[in-house]
DNA sequence: AAGCACCACAACCGCAGGTGA
DNA sequence: TTCACCTGCGGTTGTGGTGCT
């Protein structure tokens, strides 16, 4: 068999989709087995027929144990606003700033926050009214005049939630900002201050946060006992199993 | 109760950078 | 030095849940 073979078997192999329990359970054993590194050879040797980087997304953002669950407190709201306003659409970055929270999960609900800010303010500047509204938005954001002047979706041709940020041009050519990265090169003046310790893998980072972070938000319990269990995930009990997935409404 | 709109979140896609052979 | 592969990031889409009419 030749590799494109090879490649269209794969293809053909690959399931798409929400990830039932089975699978991930099989996951969280194989990463706590290799690492959260290699993801091809993970998904490979796993057995899932997932991509690594279905595999890589799965752990990141719904499987990885300091993860916290729920709805964002007003401190990390503020955090993000703040953080937003200084480094624009950088949401890893940003989610580092922030224990337990993925970038994908603030990216989410930066879209859905400024979605409703979007409306509120189509609806305040259409009948005759210049006055802003003070939404719960607005008085959480009190030193943002970025967010505040950002362009509206229905006006302007940018993703209505692409504000850039002040950063962005400082960085413009510097996309990437992986654990990779990180060891290695610093490409503007906050890199260079991250980029100081090197980082092996994710967890010495979520670690780094939690540290830095410590005063800022406390880590909640789900935090602490996650780390605390998950490297026992051999021979997985019930309430193990729940700690987990504790969410698991998407299992079929 | 049914239909609809909206929200929240999971997952996929394409691209770019890093790394090793 | 080049190239292929892997990983991570940001953008986008799909889907289930919930509240309202």
């Amino acid at each position: 068999m030749g590799q494109e073979d090879d490649m269209m078997m794969m293809m053909m192999m690959t399931r798409k989709g929400p990830w039932t329990e089975q699978e991930d359970v099989q996951l969280v054993s194989y990463v706590n087995m290799f690492g959260d590194r290699r993801w091809d050879f993970i998904a490979k040797v796993s057995g899932l027929k997932r991509s690594g980087k279905s595999c890589r997304l799965r752990w990141v953002n719904y499987l990885h144990p300091g993860l916290k669950r729920g709805k964002m407190t007003p401190q990390e709201e503020r955090r993000i606003l703040e953080l937003h306003s200084k480094w624009g659409n950088r949401w890893s970055r940003i989610a580092r700033k922030l224990p337990g929270r993925t970038d994908n999960e603030i990216k989410n609900y930066w879209r859905t926050h400024m979605r409703k800010k979007a409306q509120e303010k189509k609806r305040v500047l259409s009948p005759s009214s210049s006055v802003s509204n003070s939404s719960s938005y607005s008085s959480v954001c009190t030193s943002n005049p970025t967010i505040d002047s950002m362009p509206m979706m229905e006006t302007n041709e940018r993703s209505f939630y692409d504000t850039g940020g002040l950063e962005m041009v400082v960085i413009a050519n510097g996309k990437s900002d992986s654990n990779n990265t990180m060891k290695s090169t610093a490409t503007s003046v906050n890199d260079i201050s991250e980029t100081q310790d090197g980082y092996n893998s994710m967890d010495e980072i979520w670690k780094d946060i939690d540290s830095l972070e410590g005063d800022d938000i406390a880590p909640s319990p789900v935090w602490d006992y996650s780390f605390n269990t998950f490297w026992m995930i051999d021979g997985l009990e019930e309430t193990e199993s729940n700690m987990f997935f504790p969410d698991n409404k998407r299992a079929i």
